[in-house]
DNA sequence: GATGAATGAGCCTTCATTCAT
DNA sequence: AATGAATGAAGGCTCATTCAT
């Protein structure tokens, strides 16, 4: 007379904390960490909002949860890339798209980044595992640069990181960016022309920094 | 004990008010629209809450008015280079020295850009000056290339925005990312020797995406 | 000296509930709406503030939920009469005298008209079933009159809704405005004798309007 | 170059005084008290808010002020009647008609005085002018009273402080309760006809009360 | 007489979180 | 595992009122 037409009631722990964290990533991405609600989560992922502090404890430890699954799939993906076989300065252009449509497909990636950054990597600076999560990142492109530079078609000189942070750089801040500078610039940044336009741009720009010969 | 503090009732209203936007600029640049708070604003501008609202009637208007204020903080600096009398090649990286120094000098900037864009530019939508406001962030940019391009120093087929965008990325990313990036490359990247690293790697890659004769 | 009064935590939402609405029939009716406070209520009813948000949403749906449980209480009580087996003109000062004695022993129910109408009716509007509700209030006077015109006791040409409106009027001016008239007529006009002066005289006036045979 | 744009400085303390009367009028009747605001009654008279405090002292006593002046006019206006030379039944239902119509004319004074019951007549007790002022309200009533009892026209037993009430009530519910009522019986009670049937009603409750010979 | 600047108290509402089942 | 009920702290904003000129 009272439990019947109750039930949601999953019983499934891992189903549930992936709905849960699911709904959490696109909250926290469209509203930032502060912005971002607790009802709403539990509204999207259709769970009892209690349930929320059952697995996940507060609302620190949730972004935390989320921000850690975010880094762990772009450095996944990335470095399923294979781009051993690729000539360097091929592998370069081909990481650099990887990011690009990364970013593309994964608005919610640069948008959880930038709302971290913002509460200066408080929930990052919890996750012990951060760092090798992240170390393909560097390594890739490492590798990539070494055989460039002996086979002769990258310039020397040239340092991963910052490589990896100028790739970043060229698409993110025109994604993250893309409301005020659509204003600005008075047209829509996010049309497939305006995409590709971009998306030329920072390909040649990563380009003419590698070449060798033109610098000292 | 009561009548010393008591130093408020300043009844300059424009000193008032400078006061409250400068104050306002330091909380949302730090704590982001929805994390700063107005009782912490008036604390700092050390004036009665209810005076901001007599003079900026919400928290978005106050938002909204730090935020065209800081645009036209940036544009005006920028306009006053003077870069004409300098070679093409070297007005572009004057230019790109600027935009990055201003951004180290003035984080707020960025990081109300952030802001903004997470709230998906609401309030610049308001703001009908905003166009005019960042109309010479083109021009001066456009002028420039047509002089280095007409004396060959620079090469054809470069966009001022394209260029716009990819300077303030080069830097900006950097920045507004540090803290995330410093823990997953285990540097402090803003120490001086870093920056000024970062700095020589955002010229030459304008400089050699600039040059004639590498690209078709 | 803390564990004591913890008595709280109910756990049981009806009871919760009607405690709230208790409370706010009786903050509403004694301040109105403007006047009235939340946290007065929820002192009132011993509940914890947001708890009146958690079932009640915000002050107005609190308000349109008194106003409706009190027209449901009046008419639910009218109904309840039984004035058929009574003579026509006896039913209709039955019925005067249970509207008198209702507004008598229920003093919110006309304040809380009052507020509603300084609103304009702008809760009522919101309740669709306010009609239906309050559709006996007519019905109920129809069949006297019709009862009272068929055997030549009521004169004919009364208007059911006329007659309503009237049989209030006598009595809900002279309450509503109890304090003021108290003063301009220097007496107490609540004193029991003062009462049933009124009372006879609402009688007499009804009496008199329904009789047959004085009006043409 | 600062005083000139200036001013609408009237300096016609009297004219200013006026004017806020008015507005406060306005405001007090349309949102009652606790509902009226300061800032509204100051941008409706069209001056300074300030001013409103340095005539008025405060809300309760600007408050006070409109409430006098409102019982002020409508005894005035009453006792301009000359209603002496009229029949005795004549003249009640010429006051009836009076009342009736300066309410239709002057909603504001039966919304004041809702407001003022509703803070239990608070304001009022402190007007001790209020019994003289009111005073001509019943012995008007008195001397036709006396009339009509000795000519026979009106039936004796009578109380002219009940026969006021009744005049008043019969109209004022009408009037005050018009949102309400006009909800739950579907039909606007302000419309030309909806109000002549109401007068008529009214005078015939009246004209059946007063009259002899029905009641022992 | 008239005005703009400034204040303190308080109000409705929101929100992360915990209790109890 | 899952849920509804309950809470405390605070946040944005309003409002009558006073200060200072």
């Amino acid at each position: 007379m009272k439990g019947e037409a109750r039930t949601k009631r999953r019983h499934d722990p891992d189903l549930t904390k992936s709905l849960i964290l699911d709904a959490a990533k696109k909250e926290f991405a469209e509203k930032g960490f502060d912005g971002a609600r607790i009802d709403q989560i539990a509204a999207t992922a259709n769970v009892n909002k209690q349930l929320i502090y059952y697995y996940f404890d507060n609302k620190d430890t949730l972004f935390t949860h989320v921000l850690q699954a975010a880094y762990q799939d772009i450095r996944t993906k990335e470095a399923a890339l294979e781009l051993d076989h690729l000539p360097a300065r091929d592998a370069v252009l081909e990481l650099m798209d990887f990011t690009w449509h990364y970013y593309l497909e994964n608005p919610e990636f640069i948008q959880l980044l930038n709302s971290e950054n913002q509460l200066k990597a408080r929930h990052l600076k919890e996750v012990d595992t951060i760092v090798p999560i992240n170390s393909s990142w560097l390594s890739i492109t490492q590798r990539i640069l070494e055989r460039g530079q002996q086979d002769g078609t990258i310039r020397p000189g040239i340092d991963a990181m910052q490589l990896n942070i100028t790739m970043s750089a060229l698409g993110f801040f025109y994604l993250i960016n893309q409301s005020t500078l659509s204003i600005i610039y008075q047209q829509d940044l996010k049309r497939p022309e305006a995409l590709a336009t971009r998306r030329k741009v920072m390909r040649e720009t990563i380009a003419c920094w590698l070449a060798p010969g033109l610098l000292p």
